[in-house]
DNA sequence: GGTCAAATAGACCAGTCTGTTTATTTATTC
DNA sequence: GAATAAATAAACAGACTGGTCTATTTGACC
């Protein structure tokens, strides 16, 4: 096997990454999938049990990479304020970078049943992770403190998406660097 | 015609409102929608012209309702901080009658692509009109002050669905009523 | 009672959906 | 070269999709 530079398994994952976040997940048939991972129907239940299963895979694979993403583009920065700022800084390359196509986590959200407990407790667990970042990077444990800032990210992040603009990024950016000027976060 | 006490029209219109935001656009088929509204399949054909159209007038429909409830919630109170601080509980409120199933446009916004620009433009006006509503609402009429409020508010809606609670309004409307102590609005 | 529009049930259409199965080919390893 | 596992194409199932159409019934008004 494998004269192939990727394995199946693999093509179908980032097809994927690419179409469940580009189109959605309701939307976004197995027969698409398959079609432009140039993949057999049956390699995808070869590696995957089904489509909800493909959808944990989904939410597992995009959890790291975009988690990856944030720590490397804020670690440059060291001092708290900067750090934070940067955060937002990422959220604008991103929304650059996917067309503004916003939280794939929220997205998935919107379209899953409440008693679809796999996915959504995969998000949770997933949004709950940023939350403690922040409250990780801040001095003051003041949980009001960093939610303020989670609140205001996970904002601009969807705004930025629904209004196809980065001006909610900008403006919340904004609005933490003036509470830091106001030693609020003190 | 009618000895019936409510219209087929109407019937249609009050199940998808229901539906829709219940299990989300996607997942609700015109066959559900039409069986619990009691209707013929050619009745809602006869009212609406398609499915998207249906889309359409439900968030019209939905837009009514809950700016009316919001304007009404936050009538009694008439100074600045207490009007503000009374739209997040009727955040509270909505997410116990609704079961925390969010907002029904970012909802809506999440099952669409970027080109069904119908629906998008519908999505933001609405939203724009919270927007104003908040700086309409707020003396000072610098855009980063309503906005804080905006997004915070924005935030508290999307992550009490996330996490099933009213923790995030709850903490949003603290951290709004602690920016009120800063002066931080003045 | 006659007229007309609104609403009905239900068959039907052409597609799509997820998922299964079969039979065949490919590549690796011993 | 034989054995083994991975991947393939393609047919198939059964349910569901949005939407159309026909033929019939209902109810209100004159």
């Amino acid at each position: 096997m494998k004269h192939h530079p990727v394995l199946p398994k693999e093509r179908i994952l980032d097809t994927a990454l690419r179409l469940f976040h580009e189109q959605g997940y309701n939307t976004t048939g197995i027969n698409q999938i398959i079609s432009e991972a140039g993949v057999a129907k049956a390699s995808l239940y070869l590696h995957f049990k089904s489509k909800e299963d493909l959808g944990v895979e989904y939410l597992k694979a995009r959890h790291k990479i975009w988690f990856e993403q944030l720590l490397s583009f804020t670690d440059e920065s060291k001092k708290e304020k900067k750090k934070i700022l940067a955060a937002f800084d990422f959220l604008i390359q991103i929304n650059e970078k996917e067309h503004f196509r916003g939280c794939s986590f929220l997205n998935m959200l919107s379209e899953i049943q409440s008693d679809e407990s796999q996915l959504l407790a995969i998000i949770q667990e997933y949004k709950q992770q940023l939350r403690t970042f922040f409250a990780d990077v801040m001095e003051n444990p003041k949980d009001d403190l960093s939610d303020t800032v989670y609140l205001l990210f996970e904002a601009a992040m969807q705004e930025s998406q629904l209004f196809k603009s980065q001006w909610p990024v900008e403006r919340a950016k904004k609005i933490v660097s003036d509470l830091y000027k106001l030693k609020y976060f003190k």
